[in-house]
DNA sequence: CTTTCTTCTGTGATATTGTCACGCAAATTG
DNA sequence: CAATTTGCGTGACAATATCACAGAAGAAAG
């Protein structure tokens, strides 16, 4: 996957434009677990995903996590590289979900770029507003729904991204994705388990009833 | 106030470019409690504060409210305008806190602005980036803080934006404020008030102990 | 100036979710 | 195989949300 299959304007941008990019980008393979980018602490710069996936998280002071959202091939990870935006004041942390390979674009070529490239900053700007877009969903969903459609949620969008029925996950690993506790998880799992939706094993949620884990979800 | 005040790169723009905003920019005076944007029902365009002060919130089905932010004078509002960037995938409301004065620039007019001007793209680039930046503290704050602390700290923060000590406010507000229930606002200054750190009556909340709302908000 | 109505507040009962403090069992390591 | 780590289960309790009222203060109507 090269760098011109991952941004969608690449036809825009003048040759010279493009020979910036090519020639800063650096490729990186990261395995799964990789702490990428952390809070205000460093600044990479930008990540493209060539492959592979990331989380974007948030961290508490007493290190409680929320996931608030993810990036698959292509999509591009702006907060990596926040510090070139001065207006964003808040801390994300980004780590790799599963080995993933990825161009690293250093922050102040792109922002040198932003600055210069009509496309490229409106490009920045539809990025932007896809991450908010997808900050506000979350909020909705903590703010106003139950915690059973949360997970019925959560559950069904892991099977997806694994293409499997069932999920290699820890109720602890659910929990931080959520924003909640463990006992939390466990206790609703057990629910559906009960009303056979799910099937639990140590490390492992089998989902045995998606039709109803998605009337639950909405 | 007129619009080269209200927007801090004016002096970037070209005389068309200042020509075409001010052409299309037109004065709008609202009273207090005006609807100005309901969710994508429709697309105002750009609202920009000449004064007085608007608020903006997420609505849930059931009608529940959580204020997300407010704008100033000189703050612009894009959200009104959402219906031009596709990306953004959600819904705003937006009302008049306060009697006030603003310029609505059409949507379009606006749109095509930043289609050809760096500088107004970076420049929203900016605002929204600011907006996120809102909302994520928002998010934290709903996450990770207990409701007192939250409760303290608005309270504080309307005792600022109103100049004065005693709110003229219901538990009803407060609570479509910070997204829970009027119950739960009624026992927690009820709480606040056994501590005296505020003095209730009908339609009102007096403070009268800053320093230690202060400490209770961190 | 009463009466009526509406808005705002207070409160108990109950449900949901978060926190704390454990204990146990399955894996993993030495 | 023993020791340690990791993941899970559970009860007790705290915080917040929801529901169902009831009463009180102010506004409107007569």
């Amino acid at each position: 996957m090269n760098l011109a299959e991952c941004f969608p304007i690449w036809d825009h941008l003048t040759d010279e434009e493009r020979a910036i990019l090519q020639g800063a980008a650096v490729k990186r393979a990261v395995p799964k677990g990789t702490l990428l980018h952390n809070g205000s602490a460093d600044c990479v710069g930008l990540l493209v995903v060539r492959s592979g996936q990331l989380r974007a998280f948030v961290l508490s002071d007493e290190g409680k996590e929320v996931t608030i959202y993810r990036l698959f091939e292509r999509d591009i990870c702006l907060f990596s590289a926040s510090c070139m935006m001065q207006n964003i004041q808040f801390d994300i942390t980004i780590e790799a979900e599963k080995d993933s390979e990825l161009w690293v674009i250093p922050a102040d070529v792109y922002k040198k770029l932003m600055a210069s490239s009509l496309v490229v900053s409106n490009y920045t700007n539809q990025i932007i507003a896809a991450r908010f877009s997808e900050v506000m969903w979350l909020m909705e969903q903590i703010m106003w729904k139950s915690f059973d459609t949360r997970l019925a949620g959560f559950l069904l969008e892991e099977s997806v991204l694994d293409g499997s029925d069932t999920l290699k996950i820890t109720h602890d690993k659910i929990a931080a994705h959520l924003g909640t506790a463990r006992e939390v998880v466990t206790r609703m799992l057990r629910y559906f388990q009960s009303e056979g939706l799910v099937s639990l094993s140590r490390g492992a949620v089998e989902l045995t009833d998606r039709k109803r884990l998605q009337k639950l979800a909405e």
